[in-house]
DNA sequence: AGATTTTACTAAAACGTTTTAGTAAAAGAT
DNA sequence: ATCTTTTACTAAAACGTTTTAGTAAAATCT
């Protein structure tokens, strides 16, 4: 079977393919009675537009890309989901890429998303992006850009993020109000700026409150930051420090949960002898032994605002407006759990 | 700026599109020399091919559409990952879509997908999906079709998943020879193959070694089946049955961690007085209390080997080959941890 | 009845490629 | 010098839509 087209409906019924298409569209130079046999014929023989003449016609490919780090992180899984019921509501479709972390790979997948004749793109950048060109590329091609959560403060586009400084300010500070004053942080990557900010906070935090910063108590994890990471990184923790540290304030919550295996492993109590705090309320923070303190991120909201933000310039673009770039800050929340007592 | 065409290439140069066109593509009856300009213009021009055009001319949109239940779990995050890896490096893109475990919302994925003109189709079926009309018109449209995980037995196209049965079966026939009974089993929705599946293994196990099969023993999960409901059921397990049942058998790890929760929250220890096993091995399984017990599963493989399998269809299709219907049963293993002694 | 408006259709161009069929000019063969 | 082949290009059609500009025929108005 092949696919139909218009002009095989027009054949059908001896009528032009201009009627034809008219008539799907509801046209009002086309008769009622007309129309209805058009739609007609057109639903029997199973007829379905090709995207691809539609859009090379109207320019309008009714597609956003989107490019993420990695797929395999919760909170990513969450955003996607976000944006795939949003864009689905609104009849888009949606090309997903990964960069691995990559920014070589990112910069392909832009162009080739550009290529593709996206409507608008969406992206979280990698940890290693350093050089914005290929954002640059899209704004010049006047396709609607977003960043979400890992965005770059150099580029002038809208963005979605948390207040991750604040965000870790608020959770370190909560745990000296409990009475930690040798509080440890495991940080991300030296690039990414949610890793900075949420170091920044943490360290805005001991120095608001009088507890002097000391650099010896921060630990750099891997890029990926996942479960692995937390063991090690607390197994070097304690080989420097032994147990004169009381508190942990992690980047995400599977490093705090695979320092919590390497203390349990090591019959180090938590939070008794050290208090862990995670970072993104990750569902699985609610079922640790002790159950994990951490900060809640809203993910699925992210994707869900971010595709909203970019369908609406999309939407403008086609009205003729220009959009002004907007900064979409969406709270955080501490989740006081049993790790910090 | 706008999009760069042969067009304008060919006008700055003075030379013909069909020029323009051959020479980027290499046509022997171009000069060496020309092409060279041509190239180095339509470089410097920042020259991208309109991939709708190219796709009306030839038929070919290098996309591939993908149709999964759900996004939020790691194993199809694996798999995604593996389809992503694979696609990618082929230069194909990857159009994701989830139906929500929604056979409605999946037809009108599908119907979407033949529309753009993908190349093929990757799907894994919504545990609510008992008509199969929907991927028959994609084989009517003779667009290569390739089910993986969650199958449908009466469509005839490749296939890539597990042997269910069997690694239920080795499960817990494991269980069986460690000295456990009573052995209960958290099972998904009654309409997914894998989920009857991995249950008639259970029952052939036990049938298998002399333990006469109690339905009472059997318990469903809701669609998700995810930490809740393992809690929820482990619930309504020790309510019905005390401490008579020696060992639980369930649906996916997510399940099992939930059960565990439940256990650790009213002091049945695991394993001395209930053993766990899980499936899927998702890598949260090990880092439990004590670490669980479950059956790997190759998400990432799968995702790979599911898209090998289609481009084949698609290079076939295109040299003309028929493609004959393969199933492809990846190898599962046991990982025995502390949930069962 | 003749002029005007409305109704209901269609032809043709356009979007950006690819490819078939062709054509001058240059080179080679006799 | 004439005929044949090769080289290096181009015109035009095609893919499947949408939309502009147009046109007969029917309906309405003087």
């Amino acid at each position: 079977m092949k696919t139909v087209t218009l002009k095989q409906i027009a054949e059908k019924l001896g009528v032009s393919v201009t009627t034809v298409s008219k008539a799907l569209k509801d046209y009002p130079d086309i008769s009622e009675n007309t129309k209805q046999i058009v739609k007609n014929m057109a639903k029997s023989m199973n007829f379905v537009p090709n995207a691809s003449a539609v859009y090379l016609r109207t320019q309008e490919s009714k597609t956003i890309g989107v490019v993420i780090p990695a797929l395999v992180h919760h909170f990513f899984s969450k955003v996607i989901d976000g944006i795939l019921n949003k864009a689905e509501k609104s009849g888009y479709l949606v090309i997903l890429m990964q960069s691995n972390e990559n920014y070589e790979l990112e910069k392909k997948q832009i162009d080739l998303l550009l290529k593709k004749g996206v409507d608008g793109i969406l992206i979280s950048l990698s940890n290693n992006t350093n050089n914005f060109d290929h954002l640059k590329r899209v704004q010049e091609y006047n396709i609607p850009l977003i960043l979400f959560d890992k965005i770059a403060k150099t580029v002038n586009c809208s963005k979605v993020v948390i207040d991750d400084r604040k965000a870790a300010y608020d959770a370190v500070t909560h745990l000296i109000n409990k009475g930690h004053r040798r509080i440890a942080h495991f940080r991300g990557d030296l690039n990414p700026q949610n890793s900075i900010d949420r170091f920044l906070g943490y360290k805005k935090a001991l120095e608001d409150h009088g507890i002097s910063y000391d650099p010896s108590l921060v630990y750099i994890c891997n890029k990926n930051s996942d479960f692995k990471d937390g063991y090690k990184t607390a197994a070097k923790l304690i080989e420097d420090h032994q147990n004169t540290v009381d508190a942990v304030f992690t980047i995400t919550d599977a490093v705090a949960i695979g320092a919590m295996k390497y203390f349990s492993d090591h019959s180090i109590t938590v939070p008794d002898e050290i208090a862990v705090f995670g970072f993104s309320n990750w569902f699985m923070s609610s079922v640790t032994n002790p159950p994990l303190s951490t900060v809640k991120q809203p993910g699925y909201k992210m994707g869900k605002k971010a595709t909203q933000l970019l369908l609406n310039e999309i939407e403008n673009k086609k009205s003729g407006i220009s959009s002004i770039p907007q900064k979409i800050i969406l709270p955080t929340e501490l989740i006081i759990r049993a790790t910090c007592s």
